[in-house]
DNA sequence: CAAGAATCCTGTCAGC
DNA sequence: TGCTGACAGGATTCTT
Protein backbone atom coordinates (compact mmCIF):
# COMPACT_ATOMS: atom_id res chain seq x y z
CA UNK A 1 0.00 0.00 0.00
CA UNK A 2 1.16 3.44 -0.17
CA UNK A 3 3.14 4.68 2.76
CA UNK A 4 2.85 7.73 4.92
CA UNK A 5 4.40 9.66 2.24
CA UNK A 6 2.28 8.51 -0.61
CA UNK A 7 -0.86 8.85 1.40
CA UNK A 8 0.79 12.33 2.36
CA UNK A 9 1.29 12.99 -1.42
CA UNK A 10 -1.93 12.08 -2.63
CA UNK A 11 -3.62 14.16 0.85
CA UNK A 12 -2.08 17.37 -1.01
CA UNK A 13 -3.67 16.45 -4.36
CA UNK A 14 -6.95 16.31 -2.89
CA UNK A 15 -6.13 19.35 -1.43
CA UNK A 16 -5.11 21.41 -4.06
CA UNK A 17 -8.47 20.34 -6.00
CA UNK A 18 -11.12 19.98 -3.59
CA UNK A 19 -10.72 22.56 -0.27
CA UNK A 20 -13.28 25.16 -0.21
CA UNK A 21 -15.23 23.24 -3.37
CA UNK A 22 -18.50 21.72 -3.27
CA UNK A 23 -19.39 18.29 -4.23
CA UNK A 24 -22.32 18.48 -6.67
CA UNK A 25 -22.19 14.78 -7.29
CA UNK A 26 -21.33 11.73 -5.47
CA UNK A 27 -21.44 7.91 -6.55
CA UNK A 28 -20.97 4.61 -4.66
CA UNK A 29 -20.03 2.18 -7.67
CA UNK A 30 -19.23 -0.64 -4.86
CA UNK A 31 -19.94 -0.48 -1.19
CA UNK A 32 -18.19 -3.24 0.08
CA UNK A 33 -14.25 -2.70 0.33
CA UNK A 34 -12.74 -4.20 3.30
CA UNK A 35 -15.71 -3.15 5.56
CA UNK A 36 -19.07 -2.08 3.81
CA UNK A 37 -19.31 1.71 3.58
CA UNK A 38 -21.60 3.67 5.88
CA UNK A 39 -25.36 3.54 4.02
CA UNK A 40 -26.45 7.14 2.95
CA UNK A 41 -22.60 7.71 1.90
CA UNK A 42 -23.59 9.34 -1.19
CA UNK A 43 -26.61 11.23 -0.17
CA UNK A 44 -24.11 12.78 3.00
CA UNK A 45 -21.76 13.50 0.73
CA UNK A 46 -23.65 15.33 -1.75
CA UNK A 47 -24.01 19.73 -1.96
CA UNK A 48 -21.54 19.20 1.35
CA UNK A 49 -18.62 21.68 1.29
CA UNK A 50 -14.88 20.53 1.85
CA UNK A 51 -13.39 22.46 4.55
CA UNK A 52 -9.80 20.77 4.60
CA UNK A 53 -7.92 17.76 5.21
CA UNK A 54 -5.56 15.99 7.54
CA UNK A 55 -3.72 13.34 7.56
CA UNK A 56 -3.29 10.47 10.49
CA UNK A 57 -0.81 7.67 10.00
CA UNK A 58 -2.51 6.52 6.59
CA UNK A 59 -5.62 7.70 7.04
CA UNK A 60 -6.96 10.86 4.86
CA UNK A 61 -9.33 12.83 6.92
CA UNK A 62 -11.61 15.06 4.56
CA UNK A 63 -13.41 17.58 6.55
CA UNK A 64 -17.15 18.25 4.83
CA UNK A 65 -18.54 21.65 6.50
CA UNK A 66 -21.59 19.73 8.06
CA UNK A 67 -19.50 18.60 10.57
CA UNK A 68 -18.22 14.45 9.21
CA UNK A 69 -14.95 14.27 8.31
CA UNK A 70 -15.25 11.09 5.20
CA UNK A 71 -12.19 8.45 7.09
CA UNK A 72 -10.39 7.18 3.66
CA UNK A 73 -7.37 4.35 3.70
CA UNK A 74 -5.88 3.04 0.20
CA UNK A 75 -5.54 -0.46 1.45
CA UNK A 76 -2.98 -1.71 -0.76
CA UNK A 77 -3.73 -0.93 -4.31
CA UNK A 78 -5.64 1.96 -3.65
CA UNK A 79 -5.88 5.03 -5.77
CA UNK A 80 -7.00 8.74 -5.80
CA UNK A 81 -7.61 9.84 -9.38
CA UNK A 82 -8.33 13.75 -10.06
CA UNK A 83 -9.01 14.86 -13.63
CA UNK A 84 -11.81 16.30 -15.46
CA UNK A 85 -14.84 15.50 -15.20
CA UNK A 86 -15.56 12.62 -17.98
CA UNK A 87 -15.08 8.98 -16.95
CA UNK A 88 -12.45 7.39 -15.90
CA UNK A 89 -10.19 4.35 -18.09
CA UNK A 90 -10.86 1.88 -15.00
CA UNK A 91 -14.14 1.27 -14.68
CA UNK A 92 -13.99 -2.10 -13.12
CA UNK A 93 -12.55 -0.71 -10.20
CA UNK A 94 -13.58 2.44 -9.58
CA UNK A 95 -15.45 2.33 -6.33
CA UNK A 96 -16.39 5.83 -5.65
CA UNK A 97 -16.74 9.20 -7.78
CA UNK A 98 -16.80 12.42 -6.35
CA UNK A 99 -17.49 15.31 -8.74
CA UNK A 100 -17.15 19.11 -7.94
CA UNK A 101 -18.41 22.27 -8.57
CA UNK A 102 -15.52 23.51 -10.86
CA UNK A 103 -15.70 20.45 -12.60
CA UNK A 104 -13.27 18.15 -11.56
CA UNK A 105 -13.98 14.26 -10.87
CA UNK A 106 -11.74 12.64 -7.90
CA UNK A 107 -12.40 8.73 -8.39
CA UNK A 108 -10.90 6.46 -5.87
CA UNK A 109 -9.62 3.29 -7.84
CA UNK A 110 -8.67 0.27 -5.71
CA UNK A 111 -8.84 -3.43 -7.48
CA UNK A 112 -7.82 -4.96 -4.52
CA UNK A 113 -10.31 -3.41 -2.08
CA UNK A 114 -8.02 -3.84 0.61
CA UNK A 115 -9.40 0.11 1.16
CA UNK A 116 -12.11 1.34 3.52
CA UNK A 117 -14.13 4.41 3.53
CA UNK A 118 -15.79 5.80 6.97
CA UNK A 119 -17.55 8.45 8.60
CA UNK A 120 -16.64 10.37 11.41
CA UNK A 121 -17.73 13.63 13.36
CA UNK A 122 -14.81 15.87 12.94
CA UNK A 123 -14.91 16.79 16.41
CA UNK A 124 -14.22 12.93 17.53
CA UNK A 125 -12.14 12.23 14.56
CA UNK A 126 -9.10 10.41 16.90
CA UNK A 127 -12.06 8.58 19.24
CA UNK A 128 -12.99 6.43 15.80
CA UNK A 129 -12.20 2.26 16.50
CA UNK A 130 -9.09 3.14 13.44
CA UNK A 131 -7.26 5.85 14.63
CA UNK A 132 -7.99 5.19 18.61
CA UNK A 133 -5.00 2.63 19.12
CA UNK A 134 -2.49 4.56 16.93
CA UNK A 135 1.12 5.43 18.37
CA UNK A 136 2.82 8.88 17.20
CA UNK A 137 3.41 10.47 13.99
CA UNK A 138 6.99 9.72 13.15
CA UNK A 139 7.36 13.08 11.65
CA UNK A 140 6.16 15.01 15.12
CA UNK A 141 7.40 15.69 17.85
CA UNK A 142 6.08 12.94 20.02
CA UNK A 143 8.26 10.63 18.30
CA UNK A 144 11.29 10.67 19.71
CA UNK A 145 14.23 8.53 20.93
CA UNK A 146 12.73 8.74 24.36
CA UNK A 147 8.96 7.62 23.03
CA UNK A 148 10.68 5.20 20.52
CA UNK A 149 12.84 3.88 23.42
CA UNK A 150 9.37 3.25 25.54
CA UNK A 151 7.49 1.80 23.25
CA UNK A 152 10.35 -0.42 22.48
CA UNK A 153 11.23 -1.63 26.01
CA UNK A 154 10.23 -5.59 26.52
CA UNK A 155 9.63 -6.19 23.01
CA UNK A 156 10.90 -9.59 22.04
CA UNK A 157 9.95 -9.05 18.74
CA UNK A 158 11.96 -8.47 15.64
CA UNK A 159 12.68 -4.53 15.18
CA UNK A 160 11.40 -4.48 12.22
CA UNK A 161 7.88 -6.20 13.33
CA UNK A 162 7.96 -3.66 15.93
CA UNK A 163 8.30 -0.89 13.26
CA UNK A 164 5.73 -2.21 11.51
CA UNK A 165 3.55 -2.21 14.44
CA UNK A 166 1.29 1.04 14.05
CA UNK A 167 0.95 1.28 18.17
CA UNK A 168 4.55 1.72 18.22
CA UNK A 169 4.55 4.49 14.90
CA UNK A 170 1.93 5.38 12.88
CA UNK A 171 2.80 5.52 9.22
CA UNK A 172 5.51 3.23 8.61
CA UNK A 173 5.67 0.21 5.91
CA UNK A 174 7.01 -2.27 4.70
CA UNK A 175 9.71 -0.25 2.63
CA UNK A 176 10.68 2.70 4.73
CA UNK A 177 11.04 0.27 7.33
CA UNK A 178 13.57 -1.51 5.56
CA UNK A 179 15.20 1.57 4.45
CA UNK A 180 15.54 3.26 7.63
CA UNK A 181 17.07 0.19 9.17
CA UNK A 182 19.29 0.34 6.89
CA UNK A 183 20.17 3.89 7.10
CA UNK A 184 20.23 3.47 10.97
CA UNK A 185 22.51 0.49 10.40
CA UNK A 186 20.10 -1.92 12.63
CA UNK A 187 19.78 -4.56 11.80
CA UNK A 188 16.04 -5.93 11.12
CA UNK A 189 16.19 -9.06 12.86
CA UNK A 190 17.83 -7.30 16.42
CA UNK A 191 15.02 -7.53 19.52
CA UNK A 192 13.22 -4.40 19.72
CA UNK A 193 14.25 -4.62 23.14
CA UNK A 194 17.94 -3.75 22.15
CA UNK A 195 16.80 -0.69 20.25
CA UNK A 196 16.64 2.07 23.13
CA UNK A 197 20.00 4.23 23.84
CA UNK A 198 22.81 4.17 21.39
CA UNK A 199 20.53 2.80 18.54
CA UNK A 200 17.25 4.32 18.87
CA UNK A 201 19.07 7.70 18.85
CA UNK A 202 20.58 6.32 14.98
CA UNK A 203 17.02 5.31 13.82
CA UNK A 204 14.40 8.20 15.04
CA UNK A 205 16.53 10.64 12.52
CA UNK A 206 16.65 8.07 10.23
CA UNK A 207 13.05 7.52 10.16
CA UNK A 208 11.94 11.05 10.00
CA UNK A 209 15.14 11.75 7.39
CA UNK A 210 13.56 8.82 4.95
CA UNK A 211 10.15 9.51 5.26
CA UNK A 212 10.65 13.50 4.76
CA UNK A 213 12.96 12.88 0.83
CA UNK A 214 9.88 10.62 0.00
CA UNK A 215 7.06 12.75 0.37
CA UNK A 216 10.04 15.05 -1.13
CA UNK A 217 10.16 13.07 -4.15
CA UNK A 218 6.27 12.17 -4.08
CA UNK A 219 6.26 8.84 -2.74
CA UNK A 220 7.36 6.10 -4.53
CA UNK A 221 5.58 3.98 -7.37
CA UNK A 222 6.05 0.14 -7.77
CA UNK A 223 3.01 -1.10 -8.65
CA UNK A 224 -0.58 0.24 -8.16
CA UNK A 225 0.62 3.99 -6.69
CA UNK A 226 0.44 6.92 -8.83
CA UNK A 227 -0.37 10.52 -7.37
CA UNK A 228 -3.43 11.79 -7.65
CA UNK A 229 -2.44 13.51 -11.05
CA UNK A 230 -1.76 10.47 -12.12
CA UNK A 231 1.73 10.98 -12.14
CA UNK A 232 4.41 8.56 -10.52
CA UNK A 233 6.71 9.05 -7.47
CA UNK A 234 10.50 8.58 -8.07
CA UNK A 235 11.54 7.70 -4.57
CA UNK A 236 11.76 4.21 -5.55
CA UNK A 237 14.85 5.15 -7.11
CA UNK A 238 16.28 6.27 -4.03
CA UNK A 239 16.11 2.92 -2.08
CA UNK A 240 19.02 1.78 -0.78
CA UNK A 241 17.93 -1.90 -0.06
CA UNK A 242 13.94 -2.71 -0.54
CA UNK A 243 13.39 -4.40 -3.61
CA UNK A 244 17.30 -4.97 -4.53
CA UNK A 245 17.88 -8.48 -3.33
CA UNK A 246 21.44 -9.85 -4.31
CA UNK A 247 22.51 -6.41 -5.52
CA UNK A 248 25.77 -4.65 -4.38
CA UNK A 249 25.31 -3.31 -0.93
CA UNK A 250 25.23 0.52 -1.65
CA UNK A 251 28.01 1.20 0.97
CA UNK A 252 29.85 -1.37 1.02
CA UNK A 253 33.07 -1.98 -0.69
CA UNK A 254 33.35 -4.24 -3.73
CA UNK A 255 35.08 -7.77 -2.43
CA UNK A 256 34.04 -10.70 -0.79
CA UNK A 257 33.27 -8.84 2.75
CA UNK A 258 29.67 -8.12 1.72
CA UNK A 259 27.32 -10.55 -0.42
CA UNK A 260 24.74 -8.16 -1.23
CA UNK A 261 21.74 -6.92 -0.10
CA UNK A 262 19.83 -10.41 1.23
CA UNK A 263 16.01 -10.66 1.05
CA UNK A 264 14.69 -12.72 4.54
CA UNK A 265 11.03 -12.64 5.71
CA UNK A 266 9.98 -11.46 8.68
CA UNK A 267 6.85 -12.37 10.04
CA UNK A 268 5.40 -13.24 6.41
CA UNK A 269 6.56 -10.07 5.14
CA UNK A 270 10.11 -9.20 2.97
CA UNK A 271 13.19 -7.77 4.78
CA UNK A 272 15.83 -6.82 2.88
CA UNK A 273 19.04 -5.60 4.38
CA UNK A 274 22.99 -5.78 4.58
CA UNK A 275 24.29 -7.93 7.13
CA UNK A 276 27.55 -6.68 7.29
CA UNK A 277 26.36 -3.13 7.68
CA UNK A 278 23.02 -3.51 10.15
CA UNK A 279 23.85 -5.34 13.47
C1' DC B 1 -0.45 -10.61 26.93
C1' DA B 2 2.59 -11.18 23.07
C1' DA B 3 3.89 -13.03 18.67
C1' DG B 4 3.08 -15.35 14.50
C1' DA B 5 -0.26 -17.14 11.06
C1' DA B 6 -4.25 -16.68 8.42
C1' DT B 7 -7.15 -13.73 6.12
C1' DC B 8 -9.45 -10.43 2.94
C1' DC B 9 -8.98 -9.51 -2.82
C1' DT B 10 -7.06 -8.86 -7.43
C1' DG B 11 -3.27 -8.43 -10.55
C1' DT B 12 1.24 -9.58 -12.24
C1' DC B 13 5.14 -12.12 -13.17
C1' DA B 14 8.39 -16.10 -13.26
C1' DG B 15 8.74 -20.74 -14.41
C1' DC B 16 7.32 -24.83 -16.60
C1' DT C 1 0.14 -19.85 -25.18
C1' DG C 2 -1.64 -21.25 -20.85
C1' DC C 3 -1.51 -22.96 -16.35
C1' DT C 4 0.28 -22.62 -11.44
C1' DG C 5 2.30 -20.71 -7.60
C1' DA C 6 4.51 -16.92 -5.38
C1' DC C 7 4.22 -12.42 -4.20
C1' DA C 8 2.60 -7.47 -3.57
C1' DG C 9 2.96 -0.86 -0.36
C1' DG C 10 -1.85 -3.28 4.99
C1' DA C 11 -3.94 -4.35 9.17
C1' DT C 12 -7.40 -6.90 11.56
C1' DT C 13 -8.68 -11.24 13.54
C1' DC C 14 -7.64 -15.74 14.83
C1' DT C 15 -4.31 -19.19 17.01
C1' DT C 16 -0.69 -20.60 19.59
Amino acid sequence: MPELPEVETVMRGLAARLEGRVITRALVNRPDLRWPMPPGLAVRLTGARVTSFRRRAKYILMRLDGGDSVLLHLGMSGRMLIGPNRPNQDTLHEHVVLETDEGWRVGFVDPRRFGSIDLVRTEAEDQHKLLAGLGPEPLGDDFSVASLSEALAGKKTPIKSALLDQKNVAGLGNIYVCEALFRAKVSPQRSAHTIPGARAARLVPEIKATLEEAIAAGGSSLRDYVQTNGELGYFQHAWKVYGRENEPCPTCPGGKACDGVKRITQAGRSTFYCPRVQR
